[in-house]
DNA sequence: TATGTATTTAAGTATTTGCTTAAATACGTA
DNA sequence: TACGTATTTAAGCAAATACTTAAATACATA
């Protein structure tokens, strides 16, 4: 592990690593906030379950399993991920769970279902 | 494991799941591709080694262990990850290797890099 | 050629992840 | 209350991840 600046290129500009270190050091709240919301959307199952919610606005677990084909606790385990993170919430109908995105919270998945649709065109 | 519709509320729409279904099978690739950016991009040292590549240009392994105060091996790994991904591209001056990101494949990343700011202003 | 620096690669390991199965909880209804 | 369905939670395990240290590779230069 190292601490301090050890690169020894003539041309290594330590003042430009230093605002580096600082302009990170200064948004680090920011970088654990964005790192929380692609770890989540980096996966398959959960960027499958946001698109779904995002183009049919709410839907449950059951649904979900039957889409996705796979068992239902695997996809409560993810849902919890997903709620956890405070991206969905939930309304209770009878034994009936009804997820759906928290519009307020998730700006930057619109980009991201958009750049996943525009990956089909162009592919 | 399932393999069928077996959600049995009365309300279940199994053509509404069924369409659900197609629509994910259609864009399959689409949905490969952008959950291999996003896992990616859902580490917080890669995350900010994109950042930081968008923010400087280039960058050699060595810099980015200085700044990110973690060993170089360590960098060299993740480096080849998103180099693997196809996200960066290196040049070699000398004994030195620069990174830099590879702007045709990573429109996705000026979302996500405006979303951090973003953050950092409202939080 | 021998030595030193920059980088990558490989091997080892602790942690995290994502499923499975089984059990618990919540709600509705006979 | 007893039973059935929807969902979550817990325990267990295999696979993936992200470091560490040591060794290999690439290049520059004395």
């Amino acid at each position: 592990m190292k601490l301090e600046i050890t690169c020894t290129r003539a041309e290594a500009n330590h003042k430009q690593l230093q605002n580096c270190m600082e302009t990170l050091d200064n948004m680090e709240g920011s970088f654990q906030k964005m790192t929380k919301l692609l770890s989540i959307a980096g996966s398959d199952v959960r960027l499958k379950i946001l698109y779904l919610l995002n183009l049919e606005n709410e839907l449950c677990p059951c649904d979900l399993a039957d889409i996705l084909k796979m068992s239902v606790p695997a996809i409560s385990q993810h849902i919890r991920k997903i709620k956890d993170a405070g991206i969905i919430n939930s309304r209770r109908d009878g034994q009936t769970l009804y997820y759906s995105l928290n519009k307020d919270e998730t700006e930057i998945f619109g980009s991201i279902f958009k750049s996943i649709e525009l990956i089909r065109k162009t592919a």
